[in-house]
DNA sequence: TTCCACCTGGACCCATGGGTGGACGTACAG
DNA sequence: CTGTACGTCCACCCATGGGTCCAGGTGGAA
């Protein structure tokens, strides 16, 4: 990761979108940075999975909505055939879908379209170097869906539940209703019940819907 | 986002680390770009407030572990406080409650301890421009956590279900009984009753907590 | 117009859930 | 030894949930 000098050489960049309009002219800005050299341009994904098989590339700023093969696709592939080519999204879509699927498919960067020339020079150096580059409110909005599950175990309960009852709110948190939670501790129903009952107390738990919020949040699945 | 050029002014930054070994030679090898100042160094997080009290800072690179107040507590009060002043988090440790827990807290950034200087670079022009940096390892944990618990909205549900259904499971994903979402949605609770019994069928879901389980994991909070 | 999907409502039944109070044994700390 | 915490269990009560069947009204599509 930690390279001796920062330019040993100018970075190959492969500019993907479908957009003439956008290819043309991102194409000929990044080209102002002297570390930067733009090898090819393409306008979806087979054409840069074609391009990259051809040369040794550094670095492919991908846009997502494209035809024959869309950017997420184009994502996963050369994250498998070309690990050592890192991809950078830019695309004017920030939804959550979107971003996780780009991400899980291995690209190293994801920008939002009203990034400005510095910002995208900035992740593709990042990328080029292991890194990875998000936008502000993407990296907002994945922490988001990563805060419905805290996995900090426990944090949101109060800490004087005894064992059996924590092992019992997280068989409620399965959505198992009573019975099959006495099967599964080998208890009477009657002791679910009693257990339950403390719980809801001591946790202030309402009822059985809000138990399973309550476990789900405290990281008990 | 998008500044008109790079350098409007040399970036202010601080370094945050207890142990002087550490910080002395990184404040030293930052000062070296040109376009960074350090213009304080601390050792732990209420210093930390303390000089970003004082003068306008950009970035805080800052350690986790310090004595006082830690670099998780000092990220959340500065991103409170100051959230002007970004953070990158500059430590050993990459498990993933320390991740989430340092971006959960605001941090910006959060690279680990085998960054070369230029990465740190990097990530100190990112933050102060708005952006995020993660080192690869860390992104993947971020990932890897995220897609433990996909949350992506609708997706295990079955499309078929009218509006009024996902709206009534929405509410139960809430918690509320049945005689609260009747009278929030202006319908009787034998309605709401009609409108589960439909869309358990519809979307094989036993009993309300099962139905809590999925709406949360549908992205229906 | 006829048909269908949807929202609305009521009646009924019974299983489950949740609350209360009490009881017994064990294990551990005072 | 005695109190306390915990886990186990029972009986009782009734509110809620969930299933079934039915039915009226609306709006759009065939």
């Amino acid at each position: 990761m930690s390279e001796p000098t920062e330019k040993p050489q100018r970075l190959k960049v492969i500019v993907a979108d479908d957009q003439a309009a956008v290819r043309e002219p991102l194409a000929a800005v990044l080209a102002l940075s002297e570390d930067i050299e733009v090898v090819a341009a393409a306008a979806d994904g087979t054409e840069v999975l074609a391009a990259v098989a051809g040369a040794s590339v550094d670095v492919v700023l991908m846009d997502l909505r494209m035809p024959e093969m869309d950017g997420i696709e184009a994502t996963r592939r050369l994250s498998e055939e070309h690990p050592e080519t890192a991809v950078v999204v830019l695309t004017t879509f920030a939804d959550d879908d979107s971003i996780l699927a780009a991400l899980s498919a291995g690209a190293r960067g994801y920008l939002t379209k009203n990034a400005g020339r510095q910002d995208i020079v900035r992740a593709i150096r990042a990328a080029a170097a292991g890194q990875s580059v998000l936008d502000r409110e993407v990296q907002d909005r994945l922490l988001a869906t990563v805060r419905t599950r805290p996995s900090s175990p426990g944090q949101s309960l109060p800490a004087d539940l005894t064992p059996r009852e924590r092992e019992v709110l997280t068989l409620i948190g399965q959505g198992l209703p009573n019975r099959a939670i006495a099967q599964q501790l080998f208890i009477s129903e009657a002791t679910v019940k009693t257990h339950i009952n403390n719980l809801f107390a001591k946790a202030d738990i309402r009822d059985r819907a809000d138990a399973v919020r309550r476990a789900l949040a405290a990281g008990l699945a």
